[in-house]
DNA sequence: AGCACGCCGACT
DNA sequence: GTCGGCGTGCTC
């Protein structure tokens, strides 16, 4: 009989002590999964230490402590090296160790039969390019960590060779008998990246796909921990794959929202790569054109070593790129001026293929009161809501919530009231009245109805079975189709007005890859940029091509407004249905932040979040902003562990936030 | 987070 | 007289 702590999926800080009086042996029975009797009902627990004696972190009585019910796994499925991620991540992002644990680790109960990554015997392998000069003194210096650089990034252009260096680097690891990891922002969107891993890598390749079921991901999980699995392919959580004998971690599109979680732990896989890489002292390498405002600092620091590609690859070439000033060209209520309208005539006369990309947020067709400027927004969420024609309703695109159009203001009565703004399924008529023979198809979320569809339109718009392509933010990742060569952006100034101080950043970010991306599989390609400010900076360095400027320019402004990379911030939203519940929470909140508050750090707030209400729940915030990090988590630790609030009030905590909404 | 216990209002 | 609201407290 010997004692073990358990993990269990609650949010309280701290592990229980259980008896097992099976015959596991002591020294076996680590990252395995366990249930347990817990309070009154059972669950699943993970084991994460054992010991003949009782342990000294038991505040129970002996005759509390409850035997083990049975063992769910044979082998462990938790390794040493990920409890000890785990164990930072709860302290980095302030959440129960029970909940890290169970985040990172696929629910399923047992493991399916049918996996998710079927290798396909008559697949071709793909052929090896050569690399160029300036490509292999990326892969050398990646590799090389003689001078104790572990963090590298890959910096250069869209077509500019980037993947052919994970490959590359990916295989020499490989062949020495280690694994790799290759998280890619969203599987969906950049099959070319997954085709050729397992082209390359074949079976020894795990594909974690968002579309698996818990036990597929369960299966997926154990193919790498037998090491069946040598190279895995996935999104954000995939950094957590537990891979024997990691040797690399590659991180492409490193400026990608998507890697930052929205739930708790609201972890970042660039920071939980970075900690696994120092722990086992192996390269992380990172990619991208537009690489995040903080990568770029990183790179001008030296904590991250710069690998510029500059010469851009056979077959692609810089498209044209150019503004068009909506504040001259706009007329009425239309969306395509004068000079989009031309360029698509001639795409389309070519028999070629045109994109129109929009910004979804701030830029559907949104109802408003020309008399009196009252907006009609969701009831349950502060968002304006958008206008869809199909059904003739307005409807929120935060909780679904939709209501039909009144005929005169709510507000004031008049019966001068419209639409301002545009959305896709207004673009989408506007585009078949303006050219009735092209057919066209629209993407976005509102439009797919079932798992797949995406790709099914997406390949369908690549065999060239539609002339023009709309679509949201979603289809602006994967742009290679051979036909294509028009992109407009149809108005680029719309995610620049948001209250986040990234505004800037996101929005250079995607006209710069929208370009990048049409130049790359066609020499003759042409993009379009709308704005009624072309002449704001990231709005202009990105239609200019003028990156580092963008940057200097940015981190000036953040250097200024004592933003990061220059400070560092710790978010606190308190929600609840009941604004005063709400309110009250961050008001007490912030009483004990400012008495636990060490010099150099900022309390700001608390204040209504800028969504001052999402499906139905009242937000307030307070922001901590400091020189470093430790003692914002500090104070907030102290906070989350220590304040009990009302039961309808939750405080969510984000370490590093990345969306400030 | 769950889930029970516990103490006050509207129903058979 | 009971069903059920959600406040408070605990989970080895």
């Amino acid at each position: 009989m010997f004692y073990v702590e358990v993990a269990v999926n609650v949010p309280l800080n701290q592990t229980f002590t259980y008896k097992c009086e099976d015959d596991v042996p002591e020294n076996q029975s680590f990252g395995r999964r366990v249930e347990v009797r817990f309070g009154n009902r059972k669950t699943t627990a993970f084991v994460v230490s054992a010991s003949k004696d009782i342990p000294a972190s038991c505040s129970v009585p002996i005759e509390k402590i409850r035997p083990i019910t049975k063992f769910i796994d044979e082998q462990p499925i938790l390794t040493r090296e990920l409890y000890e991620t785990a164990q930072w991540m709860s302290n980095y992002y302030i959440a129960s160790i029970g909940e890290v644990i169970f985040s990172i680790i696929p629910s399923g109960k047992r493991e399916s039969g049918t996996g998710g990554f079927v290798f396909a015997e008559d697949i071709a392998f793909s052929e090896k390019l050569e690399l160029s000069e300036e490509q292999k003194t990326a892969v050398n210096g990646i590799l090389n960590n003689a001078d104790g650089t572990f963090f590298h990034y890959l910096y250069g252009m869209t077509g500019s060779g980037k993947t052919e260096v994970f490959l590359s680097a990916a295989e020499r690891i490989m062949a020495k008998e280690q694994g790799v990891i290759y998280l890619v922002p969203e599987i969906g969107l950049t099959p070319q990246v997954v085709e050729s891993v397992i082209k390359r890598f074949g079976n020894t390749a795990a594909v974690i796909h968002s579309e698996l079921t818990p036990s597929q991901r369960l299966r997926e999980w154990k193919r790498i921990l037998s090491k069946e699995a040598r190279i895995v392919v996935g999104a954000r959580s995939a950094v957590f794959a537990p891979v024997p004998n990691l040797g690399l971690i590659i991180i492409d599109e490193e400026h990608d929202g998507s890697y930052k979680s929205g739930s708790s732990p609201r972890y970042h896989a660039r920071q939980v790569a970075m900690h696994r890489c120092t722990n086992l002292q192996i390269p992380l390498v990172m990619g991208s054109a537009t690489p995040s405002v903080e990568a770029y600092h990183s790179m001008q620091t030296g904590t991250i070593k710069k690998h510029v590609l500059t010469k851009r690859l056979a077959g692609g070439s810089v498209p044209e790129i150019s503004a068009v000033n909506l504040s001259l060209e706009h007329s009425g209520d239309e969306s395509i001026s004068p000079t989009l309208f031309k360029a698509m005539q001639e795409t389309l006369s070519q028999k070629r293929q045109v994109i129109l990309f929009l910004n979804r947020r701030g830029f559907t067709h949104f109802f408003r009161c020309s008399t009196c400027g009252f907006e009609m927004k969701c009831k349950n969420c502060s968002v304006s809501m958008t206008y869809h024609k199909k059904e003739n309703r307005l409807r929120c695109h935060y909780c679904g919530y939709s209501v039909s159009p009144p005929h005169q203001c709510p507000s004031c009565g008049s019966l001068d009231i419209g639409y301002s703004g545009f959305g896709t399924e207004y673009i989408e008529n506007e585009v078949k009245a303006k050219f009735p023979n092209a057919s066209v198809i629209r993407i976005d979320t509102d439009s797919l109805t079932h798992k797949g569809e995406l790709k099914e339109k997406i390949d369908a718009f690549k065999q060239g079975s539609y002339d023009i392509m709309l679509g949201t933010q979603m289809v602006a990742k994967g742009l290679n189709f051979p036909k294509l060569q028009l992109v407009g952006v149809v108005l680029a100034d719309t995610t620049l007005h948001l209250p986040d101080f990234r505004a800037s950043e996101r929005t250079f970010s995607l006209i710069t890859q929208v370009a990048g991306r049409a130049g790359r599989y066609f020499p003759d390609g042409k993009v379009i940029v709308q704005s009624f400010s072309p002449d704001m900076p990231p709005i202009d360095m990105a239609v200019h091509n003028n990156t580092d400027a963008f940057y200097e320019n940015e981190l000036q402004q953040r250097k200024v407004l004592h933003f990061p990379p220059y400070s560092r911030l710790l978010r606190l939203v308190f929600r609840s249905a009941v604004a005063k519940a709400a309110e009250q929470a961050a008001l007490g909140a912030y009483q004990i932040l400012a008495q636990t508050r060490t010099k150099d750090v900022d309390i700001l707030g608390p204040a209504e979040c800028p969504l001052e209400m999402i499906a139905k729940n009242y937000r307030y915030q307070i922001l901590l902003r400091g020189k470093a990090i430790a003692p914002l988590q500090k104070m907030a630790a102290n906070l989350i562990w220590n304040y009990s609030v009302q039961q309808n009030v939750y405080i969510e905590v984000d370490v590093d936030p990345v969306n400030m909404l």
